[in-house]
DNA sequence: TTTGAAAATAGGAATGATTCTTATTTTAGA
DNA sequence: TCTAAAATAAGAATCATTCCTATTTTCAAA
């Protein structure tokens, strides 16, 4: 049975009132800034409890740490592969065909996606 | 100027030749097996070569090491969440009303895009 | 309200994948 | 044949993440 802890009341809350897609590390380096007693441990067994329970996803990164995301709304990321900066994006595809497709092609029952996107942001196009 | 060498060619050859999606290791493991001299080392870096040239990609997998596969024509992956295997699997997106959403969503000039279904496999459906 | 078992924590050690370093070898053009 | 650039082997180093252990917190039942 799972109970109530000030840490990770603590890691909710900041996940959820950003747009950033912070790192574990970042995670935690902001919790301590703000007085919070959090260890790096705390911090990555929450963040996999939380995906478990799916309020939370893992997003990877070819070179560099994962970053996490709250999910209020189903969506997608685009990530610069100059920055590494990560972008919420909406795209709607069409789920049904996609498990049927899948199903018919590998055999494999789909129970969820990744789509992500990479290109160049705003920022690094003008320097 | 790129010189030629004898490991690389091994590792392209062993990865041009099989669906299996092997790790770093892997490929390391087999060349070894098969009399190579090659380092892991030598496997990393003539694998992010590859990647840099495009002719390799480099998926990630949730819980475990990146795997690899040579890519002959565009195609997107299923990774199964119970043993880790990797599919291929062809699916044909609208690639141009992609990149024109995500660049008024975002500003960001999409330059690829990544793919990944996860699911159940049939070996594990019926175990 | 006390109490005790389950769950959570801090802090640091351990692990595992990947990159880096250095001295040596190979390649390929002049 | 010679030489500079590129590649290599082997192992050290790094970095993100998980694991370990002793301690603390939570919460339901007495």
């Amino acid at each position: 049975m799972e109970k109530y802890s000030k840490q990770r009341e603590e890691i909710i809350n900041l996940l959820s009132n950003t747009k950033s897609h912070p790192t574990a590390e970042e995670i935690y380096s902001i919790l301590k800034e703000n007085g919070s007693t959090a260890s790096r441990g705390t911090v990555y067994r929450n963040l996999n409890q939380l995906i478990d329970k799916g309020t939370v996803i893992k997003i990877s990164i070819q070179d560099g740490p994962d970053r996490f995301d709250y999910i209020k709304e189903k969506h997608n990321h685009i990530i610069c592969l100059k920055c590494g900066k990560v972008f919420d994006y909406f795209y709607n595809l069409n789920e049904n065909k996609l498990k049927k497709d899948a199903l018919e092609q590998t055999g494999v029952e789909i129970l969820d996606n990744t789509f992500t996107l990479n290109g160049i942001c705003n920022d690094c196009k003008t320097e």
